[in-house]
DNA sequence: CTATACATACCGACTGGTTGGTATGCTATG
DNA sequence: CATAGCATACCAACCAGTCGGTATGTATAG
């Protein structure tokens, strides 16, 4: 693997093995891992098929930088958002669910996981995959858990759930949620499942639902 | 299509269109829609190449007809089970839930959803798989928002919430719960989020949890 | 300074195995 | 014989990965 460049800013001149893993997060999230050529990425990115193997060893290889990659990207994109701020843990747990609901926007491709789509085709066959995946969920299920756990403790220590799986439900509702806003050409129905995660929050934490308006 | 003949009760007798469906269904829930090859379909089945263009015009109708068995077989699977037997709509709500719970057994291609798995790969390049997915996915959870709305009419009838979208949401968490069981190669974290739905519905129809033994 | 030596980055034609689909033939049954 | 049901052989397109080559550094010796 060729040393580490430091990240230039925009996309059109990142270096070739960044724009490369952009490619590959757009294109995979679009058909898939199968169905997505090395062609594809290298046309998506503008480079040809000599760059993708001077970065990559295989198309597999690609398929576990690019999960590392996702986890670099959506870590960052998380820390920096504003619903980080509230010192109340409950506050940026809701801000974090609420946060979710408002990135269901635009086409499916954009707000869609990369690695619950692509862990679907690999579990079995692709073994470096998935458990790149898994760290990638795992890991933001992680840090989910970690204000779910704060939350826990100052406002219902004694609740007979676990921060951790209930952090693990929060992905797999969100998972759940692009599958149905896939098979229904619809992200309406992706907002509706979080509503319900946010409701299942709300009781669980005895919290009183916000004005709907 | 060739007329539909009378299903015979054994896999291994069954007449070869059929056997060639269910190989369908057991090799796409391991591998996936796209890294599943034809023959590998046909190796399954026991039968050749010949046979399935006998019986499919070609990959991606094959796809939708294995949808379409997928409904037949999980409708008739669901319409006989015992949860369907109590007179209370929400006893069957809460039995469907269990039920669902203990169907989360032996290997992962033995209980995940044929249509979760395919439409991740087909939404966006084979709209009538996509649809065909749908279906199946809005079919049945029309089925279970029957005794949801029966159980809300009951119970909680000026509930802010619908009996369609509370269904479609727990079809939302199955789907989500199984990506995570893949990505995590364990059952388990499956069966947690199942225990969360369920939490969910006890509070949304102010039914105690039962003991937990 | 400059020439040699070597490394990195990238290109694109090519290859060999794979795969969806076709053409044809065999067999049993009515 | 005619048709349905299935097998075998085959083909053309596709695709991951290879390889020879170019361009652009960069380090070091003289």
């Amino acid at each position: 693997m060729p040393p580490r460049r430091p990240n230039r800013p925009s996309a059109e001149h990142a270096d070739a093995r960044t724009r490369l893993l952009d490619a590959a997060l757009k294109v995979v999230r679009t058909k898939g891992y199968s169905a997505t050529r090395v062609e594809d990425i290298c046309a998506e990115a503008g480079l040809s098929k000599g760059a993708f193997f001077h970065h990559f060893d295989s198309k597999e290889h690609l398929a576990v930088e690019a999960a590392g990659y996702w986890s670099e990207v959506t870590d960052a994109f998380f820390a920096a958002a504003p619903y980080r701020h509230p010192a109340d843990p409950l506050d940026r747990v809701f801000g974090y669910i609420d946060f979710r609901r408002r990135l269901l926007v635009g086409a499916l491709p954009e707000f869609t996981c990369l690695v619950g789509t692509m862990v679907q085709e690999t579990y079995h066959s692709h073994p470096a995959i998935r458990d790149a995946c898994d760290r990638s969920i795992t890991g933001h299920a992680s840090d989910v858990a970690r204000d779910i756990e704060l939350a826990k403790q100052q406002y219902v220590p004694d609740a007979d759930w676990s921060a951790e799986s209930l952090a693990l439900h929060t992905q797999a509702v969100l998972q759940g949620a692009f599958i149905l806003a896939k098979a229904r050409n619809d992200r309406r129905i992706a907002e509706e499942s979080v509503d319900h995660l946010r409701r299942y929050l709300e009781m669980l934490f005895n919290r009183p639902s916000p004005e709907h308006p």
